[in-house]
DNA sequence: CCAAAAGTGTTCGTTGTACACCCATGG
DNA sequence: CCATGGGTGTACAACGAACACTTTTGG
């Protein structure tokens, strides 16, 4: 029968703020370049087939964790399918797509095939890869504007600087730190630890230390019109 | 082996805002009735098998043209896959689901054990898709009010009232007809035609008529907070 | 001239941005 | 005591919600 001559894959855009102590920090995808035709040479992205016993979501993780030996994603949410008949050669594949964030400090381990590329400045990628890595980029910094996602991004304690530096990078725009604090107070979406983080040699106010209070997605700016009656 | 095993459906939840000549007009999903089983007696979401050689939303389209002979959907988007394992018996079965929406007046012809349904009368539905249909309902209360996704389901030209009405059975809460013309005004979602409706018996001012500026699905309230500086 | 439906105007609170000003620390 | 970075306060504009008021029709 025809139906059974279809494939299906999980594909996941990993993305991390990468650089943050340094001058610029930038956010980076995980790539691997394919050692085998077709597409010798060229970037993609992690995953691979889905077994039978495991859901999409799980086999995300599975993959991400074999393959690239990464533990610590904080966040992961379905994007769309891919789906044309075409899209690879060969057997028909199905490529499920998703969007996986991993906290800033977090330095895993990877294989010598395995990169860290800057968004802003991606190789040349194998089949449809590059158009899912802008599609992930444009969900969250959707999502970075009405809900608590960056508690994916951030280190577990941070000062509103090093926060505005992780927006920053996400965003690809400058950021206030000023109304950055007062916005994701006011929603409840961060909170003060109470302590604060030593100056730099330069000297300078301590930083109050946050912490994002919630580490699941949450919906923070519903809808902006038409909301329900008071 | 064991990845060709796997088998693709896809399923839309279609819209309609039903009734609007009518006291109370409501949000419907286009439901049939099973025949066979498993499931017998239950209700479930149109659609059916991936074929080889078209994509998801091609096959999204054919299903309801040939199942339900439903040419007029306005408006078709990706929602969530449910891939359970078990979530249907026999052969292991992905299902994507799709968001449909047809406008208001557009009355198809439907085979006879087809019926919308209400949604906040849901009938007992097969398998999982019940949270289909609750997941897309969702999606269609958060667009409504932040895109110009009523297009989709309100007449070609409309006074403000019967665009209330539809917004009203859309979202499940009373609207302000008066905010509703001045969000949509000025955000460029509406725009006047020029003409006026006949006023009903009991008189009234004639009121004007309006149409949706564009019939693509177009983002109008991009990011609420955290947006590029001027 | 009155009821009914449609449309306009006004007020108010909230949100987000921009920017000036004050605070705490190291040298 | 001053440069440096951190934090607070204020002013302003935009948006949306609520509601009173005016306009236009049919009987």
């Amino acid at each position: 029968m025809v139906q059974f001559s279809t494939a299906h894959e999980v594909l996941t855009v990993v993305f991390q703020v990468r650089g943050l102590e340094s001058e610029n920090p930038q956010l980076s995808v995980l790539l691997w370049e394919r050692a085998l035709d077709p597409e010798r040479g060229a970037w993609a992205l992690p995953g691979g087939r889905l077994r039978d016993n495991e859901d999409l979501t799980s086999s995300a993780r599975r993959q991400l964790a074999e393959k690239v030996d990464l533990r610590e994603v904080a966040h992961l949410e379905q994007l769309a399918i891919f789906s044309d008949p075409h899209r690879v050669p060969g057997v028909r594949t199905i490529a499920s797509t998703y969007l996986g964030l991993v906290p800033a400090p977090a330095q895993p381990e990877l294989p010598p095939d395995t990169h860290w590329q800057p968004v802003d400045q991606l190789p040349p990628m194998a089949f449809d890869h590059h158009p899912m890595v802008l599609h992930a980029h444009a969900r969250l910094i959707a999502k970075l504007s009405y809900t608590n996602i960056g508690f994916a991004l951030a280190p577990k304690e941070f000062a509103v600087s090093t926060l505005r530096e992780v927006y920053e990078a996400a965003l690809g725009y400058q950021v206030d730190a000023t109304n950055l604090q007062r916005v994701l107070t006011r929603r409840g979406v961060i909170s003060r630890t109470g302590t604060t983080a030593a100056p730099g040699r330069a000297g300078g106010r301590p930083a109050a230390l946050f912490r994002f209070t919630d580490d699941r997605l949450r919906v923070t700016d519903e809808a902006a019109a038409l909301r329900p009656p008071a």
